[in-house]
DNA sequence: GTGCTATACTTACACGTGTAAGTAATTTGT
DNA sequence: ACAAATTACTTACACGTGTAAGTATAGCAC
């Protein structure tokens, strides 16, 4: 009833276990050699006993997991999901399993998480932090460690940053907005912490400040929720003047923002126009479809696997840091704004 | 630069490596005793030097991963994602990492997946599979092995399975439709595999077949991303006469059938009603909101954490089939059939 | 003082693997 | 013909941990 081991298979095939192993392992080096035949026989009882190798065993030799940690910030948003696959595109293609943590938007349970991530020895760390500033300590053992630690966004000395280009990104996005004729232009910041996705309002502050069209009450901070989106937009609408634009700072909460224009018989764009960040899947789906910011996330999963594979292979090689471009998707829930 | 070991907290407390090892697992029962004062002291070179036990080891002498593997047949679909998140939730809560492979519609790569899953002895094992037919042999193996395995949807002899209940939620669907005045219903079966989602389709077909009213040309097979649904319902809505609702096999495609609608300038409910399964959480902010038959993909997630724990503590136990209740949700994007 | 028990440890083994170093037989070089 | 090299293995150790079994000291009863 218990899994056979190399013993077993040596056993078997009447070698020395150490064959086994190295008939396993086919070395390619020539230090050692095996006839085809014995080769052949020791195949043909791993076959018959279907011996697996213990990967624990495996791990303690050899002090690899083969296992890539990736911590992301909640399960809801459809961004983060695109993210995970991109890794685990990238990890399995590699050879590398994926364990997956979520902070569900807890502070304790990110720092319970990062350190069961570090405990399982995980050859490499991919982090998606939400509450980053209270595990400085934390972060900076990992830097001083070298250990192979990407950051998703963020930044933290010392250690490989795939960073997602909503700078330029928003840039863009307020640039078009203006363009379309629009002043009045709120924007729904809606994360589980004020620093997420704190470039995109910061551009946007500063694009309305230049011009002296900013105003605080259309900045309105909520949680990460279609609900929150929902009731964020449902504010706003109920303002007076009413904004012509909304811009939220992800695809997710803008759906709740357009089912909130809809509930109170408005038109996108006609009435009001409603933009986004991200590009997940969905985005070209609604109704209106909606414009976005596109952020490859498939790419960001795949360059951070990139950068950690790399750095477990040479330690000692410079940071690096990797900007992944972002690009304005227009569709149809952003039109002219609609004359006073 | 290396990581501590027990050994090295043992010679800096000026104890034995065995000591150490018992202050750690905190022995319960009385065999062994230590004095509160080497405790203090043990612990107190633990925290000095950081010590973290190697995972590997621990899993390596206990034969234990303290992993749970979760295996889903894509990543695209938000219901998957909802039930990952009640694993993560469940197991977390028990102490467990979530270790997540994805199909990814590739029966090949299910195979890998399983066998990836396999090797690493992990404690236990939650299956969502796609082409399990293919896998009959390792399945089987699975099952004679006796190991905690759970199956999420589908049927294994042997294996503990906790089951959506699509098929009272179809039933009850059907039924609701009918009520509207429906006849002319159309069916998009679009998944990766023709066995997914079976049930749902064997409903369709009973319950039309008993008035006379199935017509096969309205059951359309398809892919299982978004666009996928998109075409299968732009097909449909070309056909003369056309269907007056389409029941889609679950609520991704729906969104797709809804912006093939839209595109074609005609209105849901008023022109055509349109139905999913799963009530993902955008079902309900969609424009219209999406009537669909919610299956609570968490406590899915959460069920089959619970048979898996239960089952590694008692690998004796009768095997469990639970069944999770399906509740249709009526929204907007059903009504009365149009007369013709 | 002797025998017995309780306390507070330590010694020693096993988990399953990868690989360096050793060995015996055969082949090659001159 | 004999040393040297090659082939085809095997023996032996290490990875870090959990725990059974052993040991040494102290306390106590008689």
């Amino acid at each position: 009833m218990k899994r056979p081991t190399q013993a077993d298979v040596a056993r078997l095939a009447g070698v020395s276990r150490a064959t086994v192993s190295y008939v396993i392992n086919g070395r390619a080096d020539r230090s050692v050699s095996i006839t085809e035949e014995t080769r052949q026989r020791v195949l043909w009882a791993i076959e018959q006993l279907g011996y697996q190798p213990h990967a624990a065993a495996q791990s303690l030799r050899s002090g690899m997991t083969k296992i890539i940690g990736l911590l992301i910030p909640d399960m809801h948003n459809p961004h983060y999901w695109q993210i995970v696959r991109g890794v685990e595109d990238a990890a399995r293609a590699e050879g590398y399993d994926l364990l997956l943590a979520s902070t569900s938007l807890d502070p304790k349970r990110e720092q319970h998480s990062v350190r069961a991530l570090l405990r399982r020895r995980i050859d490499g760390l991919i982090l998606l932090l939400t509450f980053g500033d209270r595990l400085a300590s934390e972060i900076e053992m990992l830097a001083r460690r070298h250990g192979p630690v990407v950051l998703l966004g963020g930044q933290v000395p010392g250690l490989d940053v795939v960073e997602p280009g909503y700078e330029s990104g928003a840039a863009q996005m307020m640039r078009y907005l203006l363009s379309l004729g629009h002043r009045r232009i709120a924007f729904i910041h809606g994360v589980a912490c004020p620093t997420l996705g704190g470039e995109r309002l910061t551009v946007y502050r500063r694009v309305l400040q230049e011009r002296g069209w900013l105003n605080e009450r259309w900045v309105i901070h909520c949680g990460s929720t279609l609900e929150d989106g929902y009731q964020a937009a449902s504010h706003l609408l109920d303002c007076s003047p009413r904004p012509t634009a909304i811009l939220v700072v992800n695809d997710l909460l803008a759906i709740g923002a357009l089912r909130a224009v809809a509930d109170r018989g408005l038109r996108v764009p006609e009435d009001i126009s409603i933009a986004g960040f991200d590009d997940i899947e969905v985005a070209a789906y609604l109704t209106p479809p909606l414009t976005t910011v596109r952020v490859d996330s498939e790419t960001l999963g795949r360059e951070s696997v990139r950068l950690v594979l790399a750095r477990m292979r040479d330690p000692e090689r410079p940071l690096q840091h990797i900007r992944v471009s972002a690009q304005l998707i227009v569709r149809a829930s952003t039109g002219s704004a609609p004359a006073d």
